[in-house]
RNA sequence: UGGGGCGUGGCCAAGCGGUAAGGCACCAGUUUUUGGUACUGGUAUUCGGGGGUUCGAAUCCCUCCGCCCCAUCCA
């Protein structure tokens, strides 16, 4: 677990430990509609590991309410996906289909307790009724329908005895609810379809507001987390359950923002598109943001796994960076795999002072990775070497080989260029170059000086492979949809050289080609002798990076322009009030503001002042605390009055306390309903103004942080605070904070 | 526009009244036979803006601004 605890599982924390739930029980609830992508990823490990963090446990249930698009090829998928990732769900699948009956059974209690009504206007006619964001809907003209009539229909269209879209079972909840989602939900539709599980035994299916907690009910879940659009959902959710009397340990919904990543799209059904439409081999092309597709890619369930706890877990809505994914699968890949040779584009060098051949033993693993093994690597006359690890006219900063600079052949000798052959076009086709036989990798003696080593294969002895080299599947930052398509997402090379030991050793099916990236051996299409492997991730390489130009828009920030909305002008009375406020009682206007519109603070405010005759240490607690518990409560809610208020208030002002103890007083005022006075006395609160109790605090926390002394006396003044901080907190707050702050300057000023 | 959420460096993200964690990205240096890795150091005088309360505010109050979600018989 991270050291940070992020906010379900600080709730979860707290539900087991005031005993809410015995164990925590979650769920990940897929639809088998599409495979599973990254952000599901996220899902099934905040499930899935909450679970196991607290000894409980996580089902896996396939959300299976929509006979029309869901099918079975998903559910294997999702729970490939999830069986990969490393995670158990005790070999049972649930799936909501299977509670069809017992659904069934809680719908018709919700009809008996006159909850719920078959509804018969037509689709159309739902959707004029249920009104806008600012306008109410009307209730239907069938919702006064008797429970013996909805009884009966409600049983006919489970019988099938009506067409698609000719009644529905709705609950009565309010047509006029600000919260949109609550305007008599569908609990029912009637659909005519075969269910790839309930096959057509049913002709009617569940709403996911009516399912989806009652699934989670019947499986005992403790906490239901799902992402933010379903915020809204969340008071069908409470009030399903609620209405049917399912109280005791019953689920509560949480939600956290979903998954997303910059250059890829993550929605079912853009990701569906691109399979339908081709501009992908499949869900698991390993250009696809699925579960499916990452695994073909290469990369491994630890990578995802890391990822998933890096990015964190919070409600703002968020664009993750996809360098962060493949900072994951380069760390991951880093210490595990072997590295190899491969040449991608290769350029005929012909080392002519060389004849013969030889073997040269070559470790699989660098000097830092402790893992040991090593491969033979051939070596003769005609080698080849990439491309661009030879200019002719090289720019400054480069390297690898050119006319006057020697490299390295990895794990081999030193060359330098002789003569370069061109064709026609001027195009260089063969380098002649000669080697030194004193530099050979391990035993050098040359002391010639070279910037690098570059990847190599001998040209009798390497294999040619195919390499599949992927980039990201979109070339715009926030992609749309196809239009977005990077062109250059999949480029393949038929001829790619390696080294032989790789396809004859077959030591991994992941490896890292030297200089170039981490590669995997494609599952399907790698054969013996047509060996594919797929580019995972590049290495980072900061020579091509130090090479590109940033535009200067990128560079330059643009000042936010922050535009002052108008402020809503106050009515005559509020008006009154206020200019009484600023006059009559030397408010500041900002806390006369305040106090003048709000109808509550102002009666409270002119309640208090009656008790005291203290306007602005009144007005000053009433505008900032007081205000506070009205926000979460009403005013005949609260605990305490205003004359406690007022009790309070005359403490600050004659410094029986300070302003600091003051609100700590209140939260128990707030809490409840305790008098201030009897507070102060019981707890023992009284100010500590006496500079002879506060100087030897002083100097024991002085004593005890010599290095933030120094520190504050090199000039950084914000240590101020933590002085004053831990001695008010060795007094428990009492100390007047005024005093030990002019005490502690002049203490660390001496 | 009603309602529900959310704003902390380029991207994530802790912190919830007392010295602005951490990761990615970026920059510099050291190590290196991968321009990789590892290591070291640098990068927010400030938390969407403005006021207020307080000895002290990212944290409390007021207000304005911006973004997301909700008007599928989808989930």
């Amino acid at each position: 677990m991270r050291e940070s605890k992020d906010f379900l599982r600080t709730i979860v924390e707290e539900d087991l430990k005031s005993g809410k739930y015995r164990e925590v029980i979650t769920r990940f609830p897929p639809e088998p509609n599409g495979f599973p992508h990254i952000g599901h990823a996220k899902s099934i490990c905040i499930n899935f590991g909450i679970a196991s963090d607290y000894h409980g446990h996580c089902n896996l249930r396939m959300d299976d309410t929509n006979p029309t698009k869901e099918d079975t090829q998903y559910v294997e998928a999702l729970k490939d996906a999830v069986e990969w990732l490393g995670f158990d769900w005790g070999n049972n699948v649930f799936f909501t289909s299977d509670y069809f009956p017992k659904l069934y059974d809680y719908a018709t209690q919700l009809i008996k307790m006159g909850k719920a009504y078959v509804d018969s206007l037509t689709e159309e006619e739902i959707r004029q009724y249920r009104g806008t964001v600012t306008q109410a809907g009307k209730r239907s003209k069938y919702g006064d329908r008797s429970i013996e009539e909805n009884l009966d229909l409600f049983e006919r269209m489970k019988k099938g005895e009506f067409k698609d879209g000719e009644h529905v079972l709705r609950a009565r909840i309010d047509m006029s609810a600000a919260n949109m989602k609550m305007r008599d939900p569908l609990l029912y539709r009637i659909r005519h379809a075969h269910h790839f599980r309930a096959g057509d035994e049913w002709s009617i299916y569940p709403m996911y507001d009516f399912a989806h907690c009652l699934a989670d009910y019947i499986e005992g879940i403790s906490h239901s987390i799902c992402t933010l659009e379903f915020e809204n959902n969340r008071d069908i959710y409470d009030w399903v359950l609620d209405t049917l009397g399912l109280t005791m340990s019953r689920p509560y919904q949480y939600e956290f923002a979903r998954l997303g990543i910059n250059y890829t799209v993550m929605s079912k059904r853009k990701l569906l598109e691109l399979v339908k439409g081709g501009q992908v081999s499949g869900w698991d092309d390993p250009r696809m943001p699925t579960i499916a597709g990452y695994r073909r890619r290469g990369y491994t369930a630890e990578s995802i796994l890391n990822f998933c706890d890096q990015i964190g877990i919070a409600k703002a809505n968020s664009m993750v960076d996809v360098a962060q994914l493949e900072f994951c699968i380069r760390d991951d890949l880093n210490t595990k795999v072997p590295r190899v040779m491969c040449v991608l584009d290769p350029l005929k060098v012909t080392i002519e002072n060389y004849n013969g051949s030889e073997e040269i033993d070559a470790s699989y693993y660098p000097h830092d990775v402790p893992k040991e093994g090593s491969r033979k690597l051939p070596f003769s006359r005609e080698i080849y070497i990439e491309r661009d690890d030879f200019i002719e006219n090289p720019p400054k900063g480069y390297f690898r080989l050119t006319p006057k600079q020697p490299v390295r052949l990895r794990h081999a000798y030193i060359i330098s260029c002789k003569e370069i052959i061109k064709d026609a076009n001027g195009n260089v086709t063969e380098i002649k170059a000669e080697y030194y036989p004193e530099s050979k990798s391990g035993s050098d003696t040359s002391s010639i000086k070279i910037k690098s080593a570059i990847q190599w294969v001998s040209a009798k002895e390497a294999k040619a492979v195919e390499v599949r080299l992927y980039d990201r599947l979109f070339a715009n930052e926030a992609p749309e949809g196809v239009e977005d398509i990077n062109p250059d997402s999949l480029k393949v090379i038929k001829n790619a050289l390696i080294e032989p030991a790789v396809i004859t050793d077959r030591l991994d099916e992941r490896f890292q080609f030297e200089r170039q990236g981490y590669f995997y051996a494609d599952p399907t299409l790698y054969t013996d002798e047509n060996p594919v492997f797929n580019k995972i991730v590049s290495l980072k390489d900061s020579w091509s990076k130090k090479r590109k130009v940033i535009p200067e828009v990128l560079i330059s920030k643009i000042p936010k322009v922050q535009i002052d909305g108008e402020v809503v002008p106050m009515s005559e009375a509020e008006q009154a009030l206020f200019d009484k406020y600023t006059g009559e009682l030397k408010l500041n206007s900002e806390i006369a503001n305040t106090l003048a519109r709000d109808k509550n603070l102002s009666s409270f405010y002119e309640e208090a002042l009656k008790q005291l005759d203290s306007p602005v240490g009144l007005a000053n607690i009433v505008s900032n605390e007081v205000a506070r518990e009205l926000k979460v409560r009403e005013v005949s809610q609260l605990k305490f009055n205003a004359k406690q208020i007022s009790e309070l208030v005359k403490m600050v002002d004659d410094e029986t306390i300070s302003s600091k103890i003051a609100k700590q007083v209140f939260e128990q005022m707030a809490k409840s309903g305790e008098n201030p006075i009897q507070i102060v006395e019981t707890k023992g609160l009284i100010q500590i103004n006496d500079p002879s109790k506060i100087l030897p605090i002083i100097d024991e926390v002085i004593a005890k942080n010599p290095d933030n002394v120094a520190k504050f006396k090199a000039g950084n003044g914000k240590l101020l605070g933590f002085f004053v901080g831990q001695v008010l907190k060795t007094t428990g707050g009492k100390a007047n904070p005024k005093i030990v702050n002019e005490l502690v300057v002049e203490k660390l000023k001496s």
